[in-house]
DNA sequence: GTCTATATTCCGATAGAC
DNA sequence: GTCTATCGGAATATAGAC
């Protein structure tokens, strides 16, 4: 991948998680790249061909990141997915999951299903883990692990929006009450 | 308020919930109502003002509907709190404070003041029944009742956008693992 | 109170030169 | 690979008639 397109990705996925998917325009990445907005249609034909290619690189990056934590006990990998997301909060970033979903019927159809694929790759990875740590011992939780997992994912993603709304303490707050496991 | 008024406020309801509020136009409004897209101006000259106005709704409607569940058992408030968004899942509607989040930079600035008015109010009465719910041994958990709170608005609030983008029993089994206080 | 008509701006996208 | 130039459409908003 040539440094352009590189570039381009790089600042949509800033765009996405700051202002989101519908607010953001070509003109938004050109600027700063010092192109012209017409030179992101040659990488990005169209709108929807950049926003399925940021959903992938998020899906890729779950993927790699869960994956070199493998040799890590649960606990630890627990403690790393709850604070995989403190390098947004500065920034009052969202994760993309929170981005997109409030205006899921207007996002182009294989941008619906790049996220719906994210979305069951975490609630999975976080499932199973959890599933593990409970027979292990290593959590303590009532819960079946799947509702468990679901209650965690949507706590830490809606975290990421009472940050950037309130700029207060909410992140934290929340973080660690998930991290008492 | 005439008429006019309450069925713009009511389609405008409707569109923030099922697609956001930087997703819809007066179009969308003026159409089912048949009058033309400019005569929205007349009761709400800026696109801001109507934004403004949908949240000190849904302030009003959670001070008044939260009053009147005074009398009822700190449990049965807390029951009642949790289903209140039942209403909206089979529509695929998320709440207001979901819809407007991601998008808080977009917003004009008397929307972004409104809608952390909306939030901290719903936080604090929260907070506040499950204060008085440990005293009283109705509820039983050991986080403190603010971080309690965050982490179950934060959840009911991630359940609605899941219930939106995979159409599963997302809503039903996050909802179900809070009930279990 | 609602209309027509229009101004302005911006967006995503395309065609074709270089 | 990036450019200029431009199209078609849509959005918010205003002015002024009725």
């Amino acid at each position: 991948m040539n440094d352009t397109k590189a570039e381009i990705l790089r600042i949509a996925n800033e765009l996405i998680r700051s202002v989101g998917y519908n607010s953001f325009s070509y003109a938004n990445i050109s600027l700063p790249l010092n192109i012209k907005n017409a030179a992101i249609h040659y990488y990005f034909p169209a709108k929807a061909d950049l926003g399925v290619a940021l959903i992938r690189e998020n899906i890729d990056g779950f993927k790699e990141i869960t994956e070199s934590w493998k040799m890590l006990s649960y606990r630890q990998q627990y403690i790393n997915y709850i604070t995989m997301h403190d390098y947004f909060v500065k920034k009052h970033w969202v994760c993309i999951v929170g981005s997109l979903s409030p205006s899921f019927e207007t996002l182009p159809e294989p941008m619906q299903k790049e996220l719906q694929t994210l979305i069951n790759l975490v609630i999975a990875w976080l499932t199973d883990l959890l599933e593990k740590g409970l027979e292990s011992k290593d959590f303590s939780f009532k819960e079946p692990p799947r509702t468990k997992a679901c209650i965690i994912h949507a706590a830490l993603l809606s975290s990421l929006l009472m940050n950037k709304v309130l700029n207060n303490d909410a992140y934290k707050t929340i973080q660690n009450g998930l991290l008492a496991l």
